[in-house]
DNA sequence: GCTTGACTCTCCCCCGACGGGAGGGTTCAT
DNA sequence: ATGAACCCTCCCGTCGGGGGAGAGTCAAGC
């Protein structure tokens, strides 16, 4: 159990945050600056470590980096109310949640295309002539136009 | 039907791609340089107008820059195999699929920690709790130690 | 004492994919 | 001739750091 301060690499490998994160948290300054040696080198104490944790562990969970400074603060602060944690947390999930619908609807609609490509060596592929068409993502209902009909809606001959 | 040539900013109307992303596109080399008038303005022909419409498309379904190049080529080769194609597109499906696979392991952590949280005027959070503790998240198997031993792993005090 | 290797420092540029804005030129209608 | 609406280039900012240059520091071995 080290209760001497350590140097930047050491607290890098008990907290499992970069040497480079740890010096740009200080830059921003989400951390407080650390404490030198004469030769100017930092030293972290046990609640820098503990800090740098915290900070490993929301950024685990995908809170920005504004978001961890507010839930620092609310952590130091022992009078918090527990309703303003879970509202950063709520509005991260919310955040969360956006992104999850947005990354699952190009997942559907490039799955459907996937599908529909034979992928083999001809020319003609309904990947591209999605891409081309402008009008609706996969216009289904009949099975896509395949053929030999591939100059329809060819690109520009370059 | 505009035959004749437009402007960056009807070409940017039509396509759905900003003025400056197009513009953008042009200095990095995805598209090929805009013809000019005298003047310097930018002018943009059918068959710009559909690569653009080919690129909005494709960042709508999340490619990176980098692979909406290769569409492109490929788009313009007439004698493309649809599996470099398919190739392509699988590929960008999976990375979709690690993300959201990320996220949803965020979200669940986020959406159980959340669920204990009572979110009321106490300070006792375990949110802020799992955050500060490197261990596992959410230790569960018992109900989360509550009560009023909040400084069992209180932060640092400042 | 001297060197060697590991560690650290600051500083600056790089990634993706643009957005914002400054400062200036062009075009067209009034 | 003047104003609005365009357009141009150039540079900085985003977000969260990574990579590396060039220089200083420290402990150990010889």
């Amino acid at each position: 159990m080290s209760v001497r301060p350590v140097g930047i690499g050491d607290a890098s490998k008990t907290t499992g945050v970069s040497v480079k994160a740890i010096r740009h948290y200080e830059a921003i300054g989400l951390i407080r600056p650390a404490t030198r040696t004469q030769a100017g080198y930092r030293l972290y104490a046990e609640q820098d470590l503990h800090a740098l944790r915290f900070i490993r562990q929301a950024r685990n969970l995908g809170f920005p980096i504004e978001t961890i400074a507010a839930l620092l603060g609310l952590w130091r602060d022992r009078e918090r109310p527990s309703h303003a944690v879970k509202a950063l947390a709520s509005s991260h999930m919310a955040a969360l949640d956006a992104k999850l619908r947005e990354l699952e609807a190009m997942k559907r609609t490039l799955a459907e295309l996937i599908e529909h490509c034979h992928g083999d060596s001809r020319p003609d592929c309904p990947i591209l002539e999605n891409l081309a068409t402008p009008g609706g993502p996969t216009p289904r209902g009949d099975a896509h136009r395949c053929g030999t009909d591939v100059d329809a809606e060819g690109p520009p001959g370059r």
